[in-house]
DNA sequence: AGCACGCCGACT
DNA sequence: GTCGGCGTGCTC
């Protein structure tokens, strides 16, 4: 029986099947494998072997080759591909992708010779050509009648020199020539330049000079092999970094909450140099780039450090990857692309905040790192901790008792204002005497909007009208000082009219929740001689001022938890604590306890006062951060939280997934919904385990009309089983699944 | 993801 | 009359 292998490529779709390279074995799990592609070829990976009929083998194109002898990823990574890729119904090609950024889009240099005897008259024997010599239709015929030979090698990074050709002869000695003959004696001297241009520069002559160089054929552009890319130095942080002394007792999983993000890192640090000191290496993953390099300078002041992200070229990927399995043990911090980086031995798994929304992929494999990297470091059986402000459900269900380490949080002192008693807005007669202090006292405040822009709408106060984007079923953000409406959804905008569309009055008003805009005018108007600053997706004013410890009020959306912490903050707003508890989401609350909890994270080392804006001044939420003893109260309210998922169904006690279906034609995507969930009821789905069709919560976005439907099982078999009944919708439908979706609300694209 | 094929608007 | 927009479909 013919042998043939499933080959994996960095690419949206499942694995592949081709047949063994004519007279070899199938080679090992993990290996590179080269096969033909569409026209080309290119690079997979060999994630199975098995046999197929003779006929079956038929249909099949055989591989090329193997690029290593080696297996370039161990057969435990590769097999967990797919079982991430299985879990969170994503090809796994996309799961490749994701957690193997490099080795796969190498160029290649594909060559090919007749078989001896072969007698083609368009391909030579004994002697390897281009394979693009052949135009695809011959290549495929030759193939298919076993005549030719094929290899196909990595080529290696090349980049284009200029080189002088010949000396400066008496065609150059002319004074029309001056310029070339200096350009070209400069060239001699230096052997090689990178381009023209720096030629030019360097001789001070203008490039026409130089071009007429390489036209009269004095010199040339050469490809050379290019010296590997240098890899970003960590420069160890200035500042002090209050580490541990002792090393932290963990268990094979622990968690490791409170205080704040830099004691938590500090806390770890005995552990990590007592990994590296003992030869293994340690992996220290980061929700987002931002995170990044914060942690790394940290960690650098005392310990081998390297970083890992979307940042670095591919080159740079490639040459870490090589180089790391060869150097002693460092700590490598990184974004989720380093979890398979080719480290080993490997010690210890840090997840840094693992709460981090950055965490759920937003495209490509919809995972959640924390997830995916516990269940790695399972199967690698190595200790993982998790990092975070607040203890989740999702860790309860992971971490044992004896593996959950506290530090005591930071009290800071909160006054809930109460929006329903004030009657001025968007600023509290509280907020605006506190602010007056703060600013007679020349001392600094950050304020946390809920949103950028200047309102969360333009409307009529006479007739109720409000301002709509064209493709979505949202209002158009007011952005004041662009005048401007614009969808925060899809990006549309447009000029505010002058008078109401609809009843003609000239009575626009903001409506709606305040932005970043609004507050920061607002203040501007209590405080005009405070610089008042503003940072946003939109809108970055520069902060070394607030960094060098001059007063001034920072008005921010949660951007402000991305920077370093400011050094003489007297006062924290929450401006509208309600927008963060209202978001349609089985999280909400705990979310927004977390960002409270983080708020200390925004200031270096005085606590300052933190003030509250709410219209339900007695939600739970902020009965806790009230509370006396915070630890305590945060522990009861977990534990609410957990026995709320437990009685609902909810994560980490089921599997939950939202199946989403889009179209332009409102029907098409209800009826589309609606088939699935009768073939669910086929599959013998029970009813508590199928939520829905239900319209998404903005019923339009971008143009498509959204029906959604959640599925949920105990168990992991189950899930998987009902999962698979997801099928093409027909055409007009998008169906996108969003297994262990963080925001239950969001659109998938 | 790329890349080809295919059908409707603004131009040499 | 053509260039080019991106919707749809395919890759062993």
């Amino acid at each position: 029986m013919p042998t043939a292998i499933e080959v994996l490529f960095p690419l949206p779709l499942p694995p592949f099947r081709y047949l063994v390279p004519f007279g070899e074995r199938p080679g090992p799990l993990g290996g590179r494998v080269v096969v033909p592609w569409q026209s080309g070829v290119r690079i997979g990976l060999v994630v199975g072997v098995d046999e197929v009929s003779a006929g079956r083998s038929l249909e099949l194109r055989e591989a090329i080759g193997w690029l290593d002898q080696e297996p370039f990823l161990p057969e435990i990574h590769t097999a967990f591909l797919l079982e991430i890729a299985g879990y969170y119904a994503t090809p796994a090609g996309l799961v490749l992708a994701a957690m193997v950024p490099t080795g796969f889009k190498e160029k290649l240099v594909h060559e090919i010779q007749a078989v001896k005897r072969a007698a083609i008259d368009d391909l030579p024997e004994d002697l390897w050509v281009e394979a693009a010599r052949l135009p695809v239709e011959k290549l495929e015929l030759y193939r298919s009648q076993g005549l030719v030979l094929e290899r196909v090698r990595v080529q290696e990074r090349q980049r284009r020199v200029l080189r002088a050709v010949r000396p400066v002869d008496r065609n150059l000695a002319g004074r029309a020539q001056a310029n070339q003959r200096c350009a070209l004696e400069m060239l001699l001297t230096y052997e090689w330049f990178g381009s023209a241009a720096e030629l030019s520069r360097e001789a001070g002559v203008p490039e026409s000079s130089v071009r007429a160089l390489v036209r009269k054929g004095y010199a040339r552009y050469e490809e050379v092999p290019s010296p590997p890319p240098a890899l970003p130095q960590v420069l160890p942080s200035e500042e002090g970094f209050e580490a541990a002394k002792e090393p932290l007792d963990l268990s094979i999983r622990s968690s490791l909450t409170g205080g704040n993000r830099r004691e938590r890192l500090g806390a770890l640090v005995p552990n990590l140099v007592r990994e590296t000191e003992a030869g293994r290496g340690c992996l220290v993953l980061v929700p987002e780039h931002a995170l990044l390099e914060e942690t790394a300078s940290l960690l650098a002041a005392v310990l081998p450090v390297e970083v890992v992200s979307g940042e670095l070229s591919d080159d740079q990927r490639a040459r870490l990857w090589r180089e790391l399995p060869l150097g002693p043990p460092v700590v490598l911090v990184g974004t989720y692309l380093a979890l398979f980086a080719p480290q080993r031995p490997l010690g210890l798994l840090v997840v840094l905040e693992a709460g981090n929304a950055s965490y759920k992929l937003a495209s490509g494999p919809r995972m959640f790192v924390p997830t995916v990297a516990a269940r790695f470091a399972e199967r690698l059986d190595i200790p993982l901790v998790f990092t975070s402000a607040l203890f989740s459900p999702e860790m309860s269900q992971l971490v044992s008792l004896e593996g959950r380490k506290h530090l005591a949080y930071k009290r800071l002192r909160y006054h809930v204002s109460d929006m329903s008693s004030t009657r001025s807005w968007p600023l509290s007669t509280d907020l605006v005497k506190v602010l007056k202090q703060v600013g007679e006292r020349k001392r600094q405040a950050v304020m946390l909007t809920p949103r950028r822009g200047f309102s969360g709408g333009l409307g009529c106060r006479a007739c109720g009208w409000l301002g709509s984007c064209p493709n979505c079923d949202l209002p158009l953000r007011y952005h004041r000082r662009d005048a401007i409406l614009r969808c925060h959804q899809c990006g549309a905008s447009r000029r505010p009219p002058d008078e109401c569309p609809k009843c003609g009055q000239v009575t626009l008003v903001p409506f709606r929740g305040a932005g970043t805009e609004w507050f920061f005018s607002a203040v501007k108007k209590i405080l005009p001689d405070v610089p008042v600053f503003r940072l946003d997706r939109d809108h970055q004013d520069p902060l070394e001022e607030l960094h060098q410890g001059e007063p001034g009020i920072l008005v921010a959306t949660t951007a402000a938890f991305r920077r370093a912490p400011l050094p003489d903050v007297g006062l924290i707003v929450v401006c509208l604590l309600d927008t963060h508890l209202n978001v349609p989401d089985f999280r909400a609350e705990e979310e927004t306890l977390r960002l409270l909890l983080e708020l200390p994270e925004l200031v270096k080392d005085r606590l300052p006062l933190t003030l509250l804006q709410t219209f339900s001044p007695s939600h739970p939420v902020c009965e806790v951060v009230r509370a006396k003893d915070l630890d305590a109260a945060v522990d009861a309210f977990v534990e609410r939280m957990c026995a709320r998922r437990k009685a609902f169904g909810y994560p980490p006690f089921s599997h939950l997934a939202k199946v989403q279906f889009s179209a332009r034609v409102s029907a098409s995507a209800l009826q589309a919904a609606e088939r699935f969930v009768a073939s669910l009821e086929i599959r013998g789905a029970r009813a508590e385990e199928v939520i829905g069709p239900t319209p998404a919560p903005v019923g339009r976005i971008k143009g498509f009309y959204a029906q959604q439907v959640f599925l949920k099982a105990a168990e992991v078999e189950r899930f998987r089983w009902l999962l698979e009944g997801v099928k093409d919708a027909g055409s007009g439908v998008r169906v996108r699944i969003d297994v262990d979706p963080r925001e239950v609300n969001e659109f998938l694209d």
